[in-house]
DNA sequence: ACAGTTTAGATCAAAGATAGTCAAAGTCAA
DNA sequence: TTGACTTTGACTATCTTTGATCTAAACTGT
């Protein structure tokens, strides 16, 4: 087998054992599995990104670690609907609407749905030159991944 | 646990038992958490910022202390705070740490702190060319002021 | 009051402990 | 053969611990 999917299945053990949520010490696990640290980092960033519901935090110096949570998933189909319904350019209207939409379906709160629609206003990005839609699409995209976690 | 969460987990247990505000000897608790004691002082240095909300005083010579006092800022007064503390522009890290102040304070959910953070990513932003920390300080201002209607 | 001594916190830099990044080299299937 | 994926390791960034040295405040004897 592969060394990355021996590490990624060895995480999932760990995972499942810990109930969806663990610590490891980088450096440990990569001795314990015989390979270079940093394959741990490629096998995090390849194998347990958000977008597959893993959320990731980690802190470096001594005592630092690298924390994996699985989060749960189920009731966001309809963030992912929306997440895809954005595609890879979109304008502050398009943008609203989706948003009015997670509102409406009670997926956001009414404050949620103000500070989601700050971020993506015109004048939150009228500072670019150019590329707004561009950059709304992934603004948006940034902030329905935080929603799924 | 690392001796500098000790330090600071021992700290906010002395303010809470004290209402917000005491008083240390630094040798006397460096001597009790078996420190060096300028490590106390990089845990106050490193924990107990005036950013998230608490002011130090001290006192050599004799009857030295060092005083710790959490500060209690009203909803609006903090938003403010937070608001002028962007500036004309802000780098990710500034950014995260504004966002997490405004959660320990209780002033927007964990949901919240999510989508905000997301929305200033460096993933979020990731297409502009140049000028990332200015338009990023655009979006927080405009994610705040969203805040305070 | 003054000078010298003692007490106690501040500062800073070096060393130690971890994790992250990036690009080059390797592998393997289409 | 090419392109995607994997493996490595050098270099970087960040956080912690420690100790030497500096500075300020209080105390003491005259």
């Amino acid at each position: 087998m592969l060394m990355s999917d021996a590490i990624a299945e060895m995480i999932n053990n760990l995972l499942r054992e810990s109930n969806g949520s663990l610590e490891i010490k980088r450096n440990d696990l990569a001795e314990k599995m015989g390979c270079v640290p940093s394959q741990i980092n490629y096998v995090i960033t390849s194998r347990f990104t958000p977008e597959r519901g893993y959320i990731i935090e980690s802190r470096r110096g001594g005592g630092g670690y690298i924390r994996i949570i699985k989060k749960e998933m189920h009731k966001d189909e309809y963030l992912m609907h929306s997440f895809y319904a954005i595609g890879d350019a979109i304008d502050a209207a398009s943008a609203a609407a989706i948003i009015r939409n997670l509102a409406d379906n009670k997926l956001i709160t009414a404050r949620e749905q103000a500070i989601m629609l700050g971020a993506v206003s015109p004048k939150a990005l009228e500072k670019l030159a150019s590329g707004e839609n561009i950059v709304r699409a992934d603004i948006m995209r940034q902030q329905i991944l935080a929603l799924m976690k």
